[in-house]
DNA sequence: CGCATACTTGAAATAGTTCAAAAGACGTGG
DNA sequence: CCACGTCTTTTGAACTATTTCAAGTATGCG
């Protein structure tokens, strides 16, 4: 493990804290208790688990670079991913309060990873009950997502599936300023990516060349480009409320 | 909506700390300002959505009797649940950090519900971090469920997920101290069991009529019996940690 | 007793899987 | 900068789980 610099852990802080306060209001006192987290950065090789199902951890993941899954896995080998996660999201938020994880977080690409103590994290909730609010509110968030992956996986057939996923992503990487509707990258193999849609790699394939045809859009091995946003949401049935991310979807305090 | 004895209210609120305290530790303080809280219970007849999505809510909704289910519904009509709730749940305990419900919430059968006011539950939990990290877990455990229901959508067939959602109710009812892992209630029609596993009817009707031959478990209108709990949890793939309700998966603390 | 709701069964249709193999991309070392 | 091996994507064809439609039987309630 290498220690990052003072400047590297600074601004992945910072990205953290954009986006809690996206979601929940913090004063000067909470922010900056949120910029002084300890934490160290962590380089991880593509395909690494770095986290395994029945480890006890004792810190969280906050995904700085890179792109990384949370998944399960089946006895005859075949893997669920359960999230998808980008630079500014705590991959495993969760882990605060249940430290034993039941589930893997595997790097899709090489990524950085900043390690912040949990020791830390429940200091700073116990201090600040906003901070904690904003904690639980974005394991809220994160398990809206949950429940409406597991619509479309019950409820979908797999052009809304695929559909579904792209514009979620195309949302989420636009919120944190990579692309926009029109293009954002998704550096993540087809094999990969069926395991996010519950699919097998071939039908996927399938699916994906049906979307390019139909003019919706279109992947390559790193970047997704949208062909037409208004069609793609239609037949994924995306409403992008479940996402937090836009304003006027944020009225929390009661 | 009827005003509930207070000892209705008080056996309520009991049932719920019980629950909490399953998995986080309170102190005495802690305890009796959760049986302080004020609340009102009320009755929902069967088949009633008593919460619909796109509201605003300014209370948490405890189940005391029945069975609630949460779902998300689809264009087409069809339905996708996404949590079914037993007596002791807090079905929308998420709402206390994020008002704007995403969701519906549906009596299966005649249910009687607790309303506790969402300002109550933040005063508690601004006044003991305790309390609100006990709350952040259960809504991390709920989170835990779902991400299993996913597993077994994306990954599973008909017979294992059908098996793993009556694995999973037999050990929640059995925490709450009704039934046991040979039999357990469950009154729910096949028309709406069918839409917690992402099946139809029909499909379902067959995949409950080879549970039975292959003596794995039986179901009628309200009741599961399960025939053979060890094939029963090895078709399904049931692992039971997830639901954090025995005392040596409980290790929450750092 | 009769009506409505829930359950059961059958047969045809289809979405998705599986297996197998070909074609394309990509990095590495010569 | 080309050749080679590896990994990823693409395509085909047979197969299977699940859906759909449609009709029949049980069940429970007033």
């Amino acid at each position: 493990m290498k220690i990052a610099s003072k400047r590297t852990v600074d601004e992945a802080l910072a990205l953290y804290l954009a986006r809690l306060t996206l979601r929940s209001p913090l004063s000067a006192d909470e922010r900056s208790a949120l910029l002084a987290l300890p934490a160290r950065s962590q380089r991880v090789g593509v395909e690494r688990d770095f986290v395994q199902p029945g480890d006890k951890v004792d810190h969280a993941c906050l995904v700085i670079d890179g792109l990384v899954a949370r998944f399960a896995q089946i006895r005859d080998g075949s893997r669920s991913f359960v999230a998808l996660h980008i630079p500014g999201d705590m991959a495993d938020l969760h882990s605060v309060v249940l430290p034993r994880v039941t589930w893997a977080l595997h790097a899709l690409t090489p990524s950085t990873i900043l390690r912040v103590p949990h020791a830390a994290l429940r200091e700073i909730s116990e201090r600040f009950p906003a901070v904690s609010a904003a904690f639980w509110r974005d394991c809220v968030v994160d398990a809206n997502v949950l429940a409406q992956w597991t619509v479309n996986m019950s409820r979908k057939e797999a052009l809304g599936r695929v559909a579904h996923l792209l514009c979620e992503m195309a949302e989420r990487y636009s919120a944190i300023g990579v692309g926009d509707r029109s293009a954002f990258p998704l550096p993540i193999t087809q094999a990969d990516m069926s395991d996010a849609v519950g699919l097998t790699p071939v039908h996927l394939n399938r699916v994906l060349k049906r979307l390019g045809e139909q003019g919706l859009a279109a992947k390559d091995s790193a970047t997704v480009r949208i062909l037409n946003w208004q069609l793609l949401c239609a037949v994924a049935e995306f409403e992008p409320d479940y996402l937090q991310l836009s304003r006027d979807t944020r009225d929390q305090t009661g």
